[in-house]
DNA sequence: CTCTCTATAGAACGTTGTTCTTTACTTGTA
DNA sequence: TACAAGTAAAGAACAACGTTCTATAGAGAG
């Protein structure tokens, strides 16, 4: 903030006081689950008054955008399939990583479609989202070019696909 | 309660102010969302005190147990197929059934898989969804048995359906 | 009619998310 | 280097929540 009004950057003290945040925020998840997720302990776990989280993400629904945007990134990267020449092996695997994600980050992953569902998310976490989204039709139309996959609406596929995943992981 | 010692039936005041309280929960629930579902909201609806819903329900989770019963009830008639000679229309109309549910009861379906995922139910509430369940798998048996679905588990395809199914509406 | 007991109303407690006020530090200037 | 100015954080404070406590009113038994 600040940076006063020229152009001179300025230190502005601790900038990592963010990410610790964070961090003390997605330890107290997965250790304690959500409803141990107060405004108070992050704060104290991360060593800063209580105060920091309403100067950095506004909210306390701030802070839990921040880690449905974390969680995103993680399940983009859980996703991505192993690099494999049949486009229906990228495809499987790629699903295997959603299952693996869920299962090792219950508590993110409820958090995840907690928000998806109930809370309005602002447009950057909404694009975090269709990002992931966007691979797992890439996967498909990928399937569906090679013949693996009978051809159609790659869009409509990869959202029974997904529909499917959810329910199951869900009820697992 | 009380009930005294002998067999007397005594007149315990006002049996429906449980029922008051439902519906007063369910009122408010249905028009405020669940974040306006406060004990002193639902009390106050009802006409009695806080304490009521400890009196009869021991805390506020177990007002929305009642709840939750009270939906799988709800939805146990909604997927109640229309009579159709054909069991694969019967199996249809009940999935839609399901929709609508979902569709009309917003608040009700989101709280009811809120519960199943979160919350430890007790036996009497999983009877409840089990029962709802039940249903789902004598529909998807009969369309088995007259060549309508390919023969296969039952309860396994029935499971793969409602993952279908509560994804989709989840998304929807 | 009186006594006893139960269930209620209403206040009170601890914790939550959030805001307010004071303090201390960083930053640009003389 | 010393000083003025502005900002961010600390900690108290506030409203509302779930829950508990306590005193009271009201219903049944004798």
């Amino acid at each position: 903030m600040a940076a006063s009004t020229q152009g001179v950057r300025t230190r502005t003290a601790s900038v990592e006081v963010t990410d610790s945040l964070v961090e003390a925020a997605l330890a107290i998840l997965e250790e304690s689950g959500l409803a141990s997720l107060t405004v108070r302990s992050v704060a104290s776990r991360a060593g800063v008054a209580p105060m920091g989280v309403y100067s950095r993400f506004g909210s306390k629904d701030g802070l839990l955008e921040a880690l449905f945007v974390h969680g995103f990134t993680g399940l983009e990267t859980a996703i991505e399939p192993h690099p494999s020449p049949s486009p229906m092996n990228r495809l499987r695997t790629g699903c295997m990583g959603y299952r693996e994600f869920a299962i090792n980050n219950p508590q993110m992953y409820h958090l995840m479609f907690e928000q998806m569902m109930l809370l309005e998310i602002s447009p950057e976490a909404q694009d975090a989202a269709q990002r992931t989204f966007t691979i797992l039709i890439d996967r498909v139309q990928e399937a569906m070019n090679s013949g693996d996959l009978s051809a159609g609406n790659s869009v409509e596929v990869a959202q029974q696909l997904w529909s499917a995943m959810h329910g199951a992981v869900s009820l697992e």
